[in-house]
DNA sequence: TTGAAAATGACAATCATTTTCATTTCTACT
DNA sequence: AGTAGAAATGAAAATGATTGTCATTTTCAA
């Protein structure tokens, strides 16, 4: 990992929830850490890639990220609010599991989120 | 509900899964329909707006559309040639309401899809 | 030290989506 | 039928996040 990803990963920490990437621009640019847009993209790319950082959409389609610990999890979003849980895989491992083996699937990997209304919306 | 969006639900109902504006854009147009990208838009807005049409988010953010009361089905998805294979939900359905009923929401919609490499590949 | 490889960042390019706005088509009422 | 006002349409321009380009800088092993 290189020394942007660490100023990435680090603002990632600081923050302690989902950001976008211009936002953490933002941030980095008020800390006095010189680091350009294409850099902060770049490293969030490469953050996203080693599983170190967690990536959803925004209903808008803009690219949100997160630290994640390295146990692995869904969400489950609100639609209204943007609220967000973390919920543990489960049943959905073993399906996506089956489901590939069935069908002669291998190095398989899976995307799992489910949306709705919070008890606050 | 207007003439456009009447086409467009009729194409989405022909294509039967999730399909992005522009290829329903692009249908419509190899249908002879004339009808601007603009107004394809337009109707997949408010067939939204209504609850008749499914919006989920591709990993690259590009939009996809899909009718909702579809038989709902998941995908396994080829990561090299792209083939796709219609997977029945089964344990997913009950472990996205149960997440979402232990958190206190409601209106629950989830996505999920899992990645491979097929056999021929 | 040196030279190749990786990283950086200003800027331009891309591309889905939205806005604008002039024009056309409905709709309701006489 | 006629007509005014509202809604729908779509071509073109604007928007905005993300990615590509490429010249320059940094890193680091030999």
């Amino acid at each position: 990992m290189n020394k942007s990803a660490v100023k990435v990963r680090n603002v990632l920490e600081r923050v302690g929830g989902f950001a976008s990437a211009q936002e953490l621009h933002l941030v980095l640019h008020r800390d006095q850490e010189a680091i350009g847009l294409t850099t902060v993209y770049r490293a969030l790319q490469s953050l996203v890639a080693d599983g170190a950082v967690d990536l959803i959409r925004r209903e808008d389609g803009e690219a949100l990220y997160r630290l994640c610990g390295d146990n692995h999890h869904h969400h489950l979003v609100c639609k209204s609010c943007g609220k967000t849980v973390e919920i543990p895989g489960g049943a959905i491992e073993k399906w996506a599991l089956k489901a590939a083996h069935e069908n002669g699937f291998r190095d398989i990997g899976h995307t799992a989120e489910i949306f709705g209304i919070c008890s606050d919306c």
